[in-house]
DNA sequence: TATGAATGAGTCTTCATTCAT
DNA sequence: TATGAATGAAGACTCATTCAT
């Protein structure tokens, strides 16, 4: 429904994410989206109302993407420790499978959070928190994980993947994001196991 | 030392952590620095050089700070339990101490790296990371830690702080970073505590 | 072939061409090739790539002009001394008529030439020297002319029209452009007429 | 009485001239001047007054000397034919032998003609045509010379010189100025004997 | 005399955006 | 829908010059 997907459209799109990837979105150009694009100054804008509008796009589709099958794989585990090893396992494959979109969502400043990709992302934002929280629950409620505050939650679960992948986006990383996996899904099991585990 | 330290100096420097904390480094603009500070355009440049010198400038100077009280307290740690939650209390105070500074610091930007703060600062880091692994290997060789790859371990210590200081910098947790400092700290030392500990 | 030229690019180039020998290429401003041209900055941007394209266009324009003729005129010519009076005729008249392209072009210094210039003008300048040596090389061979080093015949054939022409732009001369003809074109002759001649 | 002669200000004198030089008087900059000459700022502008100042005090230096050198030249001539030729290898020799001088001098364009250096030039240039008229005359009276325009003459006798120097100043020519001086006072002697002589 | 920090007007250039065709 | 010329506000940076020490 939302795919109105022209070959331009994904030409641009695919521009810009490289565009923004390469250079970060304030020092990318429209003109740099038009020349990997080969469409038009007015084409762009007429497909996407203009800069923020391209961000806006790549963020909501990208972000979507991640949430859905994050959201897709703590459904289908069937046990806490199975649930957040898939979940650390999810983040690094994305990232690796995603690499530009991951620069690009995952390395988002939030003093460059632009109006037009604020409100799409909101929405996104709210309805996954609320069905991972729900998901979550049966397992905090048994004492199977830690019941921390939500962001303290987020942080420990997440907070190690997302640093090591923004190392390996950057190149700065010697161990490949393979062979961090294991650990990386350990350690944060760990953390976040509960007594009653 | 390096101190140089001129009131108009002082002040520029100062005027520029707020703009670039503010607006992003991307975004900020010379004239905010000149407003702010009092200074005029030339002396800014009389003294730094341009934008990327102001950066160079704040990031050596913050950095430094940073890595100066890491290594103290990690110095200063008994046993590894210790050592590991030290080091989370220090990620999370240097940040609330110097909200604006973390803020420029680390949520740095790979794409806009710039030349002038690269050099220094590969400096600063290789220093630190040696003066690290060495006070760390004791409890590494006898098992009281997991011994990870450097880039896995670091990303177990501190991806959580940086997560949730990103959050907090930005005005999104809801938890105050004291009461989140304990979790964390607990959290790190769950995932990083060897099978000898 | 060249000559895509819309309005707006004639009157930047016009306006340029005022602006540059008027005030010399370096202390011209952009600006004031705004104003005299009506367009706006980023057109000229559009159009000329810069301060440096701007030089370059019209350097191109000009010299091709000068010299397209000036080998139209050796051409022309029926005998030796006939042929160097025709071309210090030539480069007279060519002043006179356009002045403010003759001064920007002649009486361009070493120093600010242009990257933008520089590779064009070479090009130009390659293939006028070829088609007018060959031109003079009957009149060589048999004596009627001397033979001269290539740089030094060029200096005795335009040398003093170079001369007088600048003193005469910068209004410095007493007699008029027209009165000189005779002497100089005399000059010239005498100065290089061959033994055989 | 001319000649206060600091260290301090012939090195920055040299500095000024190397720079003017390189890269044209309008690109040069104090700071230029400053870091060639290891003077300070506030020392150059108490010496010179200012950018113009320092053109003006080689300029006049300069003038001055190539016209010393030429009057006394001519002063010491014999006869027509030595004189015209004397003055050409003066004109040669000189350029050769101060070429930054040379190059600041004779490449002087119109319209960067300052203020300041105008009024001595002015000064220095009428004493000097005064004189230069009045030991040609006798030679111009009796038919040996050709009685041109002094303008057309100063442009047959030196023009060719001129031009041939201002290439060479560039790197342009292949011809060593010595090899060229022959060819260069006698093509002057052809162009400028009188029907008399 | 010497120093160099400070000034601020002035320049080139960039770039998101508009709009006539 | 597509094109690309045109716009003009805005920004980084330069540089001659001044002046307190």
């Amino acid at each position: 429904m939302v795919a109105e997907a022209s070959a331009r459209r994904s030409e641009i799109l695919k521009a810009a994410l490289a565009a923004f990837g390469e250079r970060g979105f304030a020092a990318a150009t429209i003109d740099d989206v038009r020349r990997a694009s080969g469409a038009s100054t007015g084409s762009i804008y007429h497909h996407f109302g203009g800069k923020e509008g391209l961000a806006a796009a790549l963020y909501v589709e990208g972000l979507g993407d991640y949430q859905r099958e994050f959201v897709r794989r703590l459904r289908a585990a069937r046990d806490p420790e199975g649930a957040i090893k898939a979940l650390v396992r999810h983040h690094l494959r994305w990232v690796e499978g995603n690499p530009e979109l991951a620069g690009f969502i995952l390395g988002r400043r939030e003093t460059e959070v632009l109006a037009a990709t604020d409100e799409p992302m909101r929405e996104l934002n709210r309805a996954f928190l609320a069905e991972v929280t729900e998901l979550l629950e049966p397992w905090l409620a048994c004492g199977a994980l830690k019941r921390l505050p939500l962001d303290v939650f987020d942080a420990v679960l997440l907070g190690p993947c997302h640093e090591f992948t923004r190392h390996w986006l950057a190149g700065r990383t010697k161990t490949p994001i393979r062979s961090a996996e294991r650990s990386l899904a350990e350690a944060a099991w760990q953390a976040l196991r509960g007594e009653g585990a």
